[in-house]
DNA sequence: TTGTAGGCGTTATCAC
DNA sequence: GTGATAACGCCTACAA
């Protein structure tokens, strides 16, 4: 027994009528242990009731069994989007099955919280950045302390420090909108992402590769969220009243555009065509249903999944960039 | 430079020319330190830009610098309660002053997850339990590996090994019954809570206690959440359509419930009386207003966090139990 | 295959 | 006050 009243491996070996480092084998792999030793040690550790020390384990060089979650805006309704909370589902489902538990700080809105800044730094390993903002401080403290960071998006500034996930944006928007001029849209205004997000900015850089010239007054920003998709509408409306089409940078704001377009009276597609982004759940109970692009939502968790199993291992930074698909519904 | 590539204080020993013993003692209180070998530690501290070590820290004795915080149903309706979100957030904020920091497994609906089960025996130290289920075998098994728990309610079953702090739920049933009954209501009927929770079982013992008889027609269990307030008083009006008074253990139920009365044409209070409880912030944004059971959610706070940071520092389990007040509104 | 030093970064307890 | 030095519980060579 330990000073903390714990079961220690001396315990173990103690009962088991074997040496410590038998039992570390055992613990460890169990290479170079012959089948007896196992046995007698594998009882010894049920009738202990042995559970690890994991301070001491991380301190003696082992990997972390933990994996904190960071998300650096407040928004709940991101996280609740079925698509996203089923990308968290699927990563942590993955990460039990190596005994990773993926935690996160509570109550706070990420990285940019003072505690949680101070305090992340020190306790976690892997960290999954969730929305970090482009040249966020928070973001640069955690780079600058080595944290092992893992970011869904392009990590903006810091491509070479910190390993990521990420759909082509860029190109899934340049689809989109050469798709609305295929088929004969001239005024293509845009509702873009937040401009300090990696997701906002790429989209509309996308939007900017495919349409003919740029006209500032057909661009309007909005938070995702879909209050602010009807917000960013109104505006566009009042802008550009002769907008034929709008690329809207997510299916949540798409869906308030659709909203505030028929309060305007103007039909869609048959006056005003709108395609969104992400192929979330919503896109298809709006009204009509909203072409979009598509993210693959099951490659996106699994490549995350295996991009923190790379940094709990140890390995440096890397990133991938997941090919999106144009989705062709009712709404262009 | 350690093997991590971190500095130690061996790194902050050597540039500020003192042994690292006190380098330890400035990092600890700071006792037994001459102001020179402080202010040349403190120096070295930043310019080494040190950050110590959590897991060496706790393997040589140092306090946890966590806290757990698990909720055991899916009850998000449950933490969207402002006063229970403002419960957390205030403990939150008094931990972060002792520099620990609240953190919850993602994605789990608690203890009762395998993964989250297992590892969080194994890594965290004192762990908050929310909504545990009396008689929880997930509990059953934190409490079997001896983590320091600290429960929201009287933990039914294990109240000598968990801390807690709780209302006198019993009590405050009692007084709200008792006071439906001063004013002439004779069938008074119950949407008890559910019937696992201590808070379910504390209420509905709170109303067996004051009501005259026990008629188990006027009984029907809810989980405290609005919609299922609502089916449980659809019940009862079924069971026993003479009931002149409703005591519902929650205000977020009682809301439910009066929206029924109203479409089932009883006034409230005229017709039925309703009593809530939590004094939720929904209890006055309800028509009547609700007449409840003040729960005092500041003192609450404060003593959880207090228990919370005795079980951090080694303490043993203990218990309190905080006084409610009636709160009288229009609806009863 | 097995046992045994040595070390991980701190804290705490000693003499000095 | 200050500097050695022994834990803390585990892992990983290395030797046997």
């Amino acid at each position: 027994m330990s000073r903390s009243g714990r079961t220690t491996i001396y315990d173990v070996a103690r009962v088991a009528g074997v040496s410590y480092g038998t039992v570390s084998r055992v613990l460890n792999g169990g290479r170079s242990v012959s089948a007896g030793a196992r046995k007698a040690v594998e009882r010894a550790l049920v009738s202990t009731g042995y559970v690890p020390n994991q301070q001491a384990r991380r301190l003696a060089g082992a990997r972390p069994d933990t994996v904190a979650f960071l998300h650096c805006v407040n928004s709940d309704q991101f996280l609740a989007d079925p698509n996203v909370n089923g990308l968290l589902l699927d990563c942590r489902h993955a990460l039990g099955d190596h005994d990773i538990m993926m935690v996160a700080p509570v109550g706070t809105s990420g990285p940019a919280d003072v505690v949680t800044r101070k305090l992340a730094a020190q306790i976690f390993d892997p960290v999954l950045l969730f929305s970090a903002p482009t040249a966020s401080p928070a973001v640069a403290d955690l780079v600058d302390r080595d944290v092992p960071l893992v970011a869904c998006g392009i990590p903006l500034g810091h491509e070479r420090q910190v390993s990521y996930v990420s759909t082509d944006d860029r190109e899934g928007a340049r689809q989109l909108v050469s798709y609305l001029r295929s088929r004969g849209r001239r005024r293509i205004a845009t509702v873009a992402g937040p401009p300090d997000l990696p997701g906002g900015v790429q989209r509309l850089a996308g939007y900017r590769d495919a349409v003919a010239g740029f006209d500032p007054a057909l661009v309007a920003h909005g938070d995702y969220s879909y209050a602010s998709g009807m917000a960013a509408t109104e505006r566009l409306l009042r802008q550009a009243p002769d907008l034929d089409a709008i690329f809207v940078a997510s299916d949540m704001m798409a869906a308030g555009a659709l909203v505030v377009l028929e309060r305007a009276g103007r039909r869609v597609p048959e006056d005003v065509a709108v395609g969104g982004y992400d192929d979330a759940r919503i896109a298809t109970t709006t009204r009509p249903q909203l072409t979009t692009v598509r993210i693959p939502w099951q490659r996106y968790a699994d490549e995350l999944t295996r991009q923190l199993l790379r940094r709990v291992d140890g390995a440096g930074p890397s990133g991938v960039i997941l090919p999106v698909e144009l989705t062709i519904r009712g709404s262009a």
